[in-house]
DNA sequence: CAGTAATTGCACTTCCATTGCATTGATAAT
DNA sequence: ATTATCAATGCAATGGAAGTGCAATTACTG
């Protein structure tokens, strides 16, 4: 098991201690968040360390970004051994209308989308919006 | 065969002279466009009263909006006997990473998307980016 | 203990979406 | 036809989120 700073190291970046308390802020999140989230967690901070603190995660594959429709955007820790290098996101991610949070469900990979005949498909966003378990009460 | 100004009359729509316009405009684009690109093609006109024209066409479900993922909303016809009142957009959407360009893919309904016992699913928002049959060269 | 490079904070900018309000225009009632 | 009423339009301004330039600070290297 290593530490998020091994982590950190092996991935090329320079651990600081911002760094860190984001990284432990999306794990401990079940769900995707947005930067102003991640602003009033560290009120202190700057909004634009927070920016450029995600956007570095982003790069080097440690967050994903998930566009949900909402117009803003929102990061979520990669799962472990996810291919972000290779491939985007194959899993899909769903909204609740209700409590309007959104989850990676990491268990549920994208199907093949077939498209017309001079179409090729590189890469394929897939939402699904509805009530979550959470809000269906079970 | 009915005209524009019978549509928007069957849709509680007053029909005005910006009205038919935009509604030509989308009528004769093979792709989804944004506010600018309707705002560049009828200078003499004022931006909000393009959005909102758009957003009662929007609302009365002659256009559909779109999230291509590019940050900015765009906008298309639907197509005729749609059920947009009933259910959103069940049909997918093409962008293409080289012309940036963004279709509807009308004849390709979005499959049924297996979500975890709990979730509800309410709609989807599928969306594929790739090379269009234009930029693919056939 | 320098010297260097990366990180952080602050100010500012840009872009799109959206709203308030005054004006114009169309429709309906008298 | 005249007026009252309500919707549509235009103009100005706002808000929110993303992104950038630069100076100050902090961390690493020799
Ligand atoms: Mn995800
Ligand atoms: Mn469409
Ligand atoms: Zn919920
Ligand atoms: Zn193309």
């Amino acid at each position: 098991m290593q530490t998020i700073e091994e982590l950190l190291e092996s991935k090329n970046i320079r651990v600081t201690a911002m760094r860190l308390l984001i990284y432990k802020f999306l794990a401990e999140k079940d769900v995707a968040v947005t930067l102003s989230d991640i602003e009033n967690a560290f009120e202190k901070a700057d909004r634009t360390t927070l920016y450029r603190t995600v956007k570095t995660f982003e790069e080097k594959d440690i967050v994903h970004q998930i566009d949900d429709g909402t117009g803003i955007t929102k990061y979520a820790l990669c799962e472990k051994g996810c291919n972000c290098e290779i491939e985007t996101d194959l899993h899909l991610h769903f909204h609740c209308n209700n409590c309007k949070e959104t989850v990676c469900l990491t268990e549920h990979k994208i199907p093949q989308i077939k498209v017309p005949d001079g179409f090729v498909s590189e890469n394929v966003n897939l939402v699904v919006k509805g009530i979550c378990d959470k809000c269906s009460g079970q």
